[in-house]
DNA sequence: TCTTGGTTTGACCAACTGGTCAAATCAACG
DNA sequence: CGTTGATTTGACCAGTTGGTCAAACCAAGA
């Protein structure tokens, strides 16, 4: 029986998860240290490993926590609405978290580049199932003439790449972009550039 | 005056910076380990750092020499040919480089990553340059209707994720897509995509 | 108030880190 | 061959790292 958690084990186990989403985001998992992630949660590094008993259980944490929030935005895409609509929808959900979450998705990409040693498992598994089954669902749409001729998955792919961009690349953007906000801009040009892309060309 | 490199000069030098790529592409600036990089260039520590001082300095000389290759395929882009052949020609280069230097594009996504604390000058002075010179390209062909309407920076930042992505999130792309190669989907996918993205519409 | 169990910390440790240095080794030229 | 300068290395160092532990502290219910 394990008992009810406390306030100050809520307020604290937020806190670690946090500064160590801030920590890890930016340095990935062996760049990143526990003197770090204490000060940025404002604990000691033995009242941290109090909480979390090593710096992996908090990396696994996030990742865990994280790939629930990551996989959401593509179950959504349903079947029985409008393609056009749903893919666009899903465009947009992406592009929002890029915007929200930003170091969510730099530390997913942290993990991925690292060669995903903690995540591998999910991504042939859950991942891939989940992206297999809605690969489908875009080839019947495909098939009936709704959407134009496509690869699925490399659509996907598309998507992922174009919006995860702006979390990611974000210092890159804004360097080229100079001061003005770039997902206003980005925003507009995904939705013309799936329009674009997706819309049936009537047969000649 | 410098003298001549000799053999053992060139051939430990580039032994460095092949295992440097290899090792920092993998784990950022701050995750890797001279030892790791010693190991992998075959050669002691001790050794390492009697031809680059330390390790930012290995660091640095990857990263020097890879904004050159970095900027060149953009560069290439010629105002003067067909702006439909010339922007396919650019995305495919592109997608080359994912093919034969994903370390190379590695190790930049790491740096961005980390908030480019080692160029963050170029970003802001060369790169942002070429970038505006050749949106200015991309803004007359616009103009002129030889390419359809479209944000001239928003579709360089699209060229370069979605090539990137192959080479950056390859593990998450060969889970997904199984044990088939990337790349001959991907040239395919990206080269529709940018020609239905990019061919003007008759008017109506 | 006292007790009890959750919470916090200073001191500490062994392993690892980037880097140094003097001495040993090697290559090549006269 | 001998010499000279380039190359290599073992031993070492101070600072950092992830993690431990006993002791101190604190909150809240009896």
């Amino acid at each position: 029986m394990s008992k009810a958690p406390t306030r100050i084990q809520q307020r604290n186990r937020t806190a670690i998860l946090d500064a160590g989403l801030k920590v890890f985001s930016q340095y990935g998992f062996r760049g990143s240290t526990l003197d770090q992630i204490a000060e940025a949660a404002g604990l000691s590094k033995p009242n941290l490993l109090y909480y979390y008993p090593s710096k992996d259980a908090i990396y696994t944490a996030l990742l865990e926590r994280l790939l629930e929030t990551w996989l959401e935005p593509l179950q959504q895409l349903d079947e029985d609405g409008d393609p056009i609509s749903e893919i666009l929808g899903y465009v947009h959900r992406k592009l929002d978290m890029s915007r929200d979450y930003p170091r969510e998705s730099r530390l997913f990409a942290n993990e991925i580049l690292q060669g995903a040693p903690h995540i591998a498992g999910h991504l042939s598994g859950e991942l891939r199932q989940l992206v297999d089954q809605k690969a489908h669902v875009l080839r019947r749409w495909e098939q009936a003439g709704r959407i134009a001729p496509i690869d699925p998955h490399h659509l996907i792919f598309s998507i992922w790449s174009l919006t995860q961009h702006y979390a990611d690349f974000d210092v890159q953007v804004r360097a080229v972009l100079g001061d003005s906000d770039p997902m206003a801009g980005a925003s507009a040009h995904l939705d013309m550039l799936f329009r674009r892309m997706l819309t049936p060309q009537a047969e000649p």
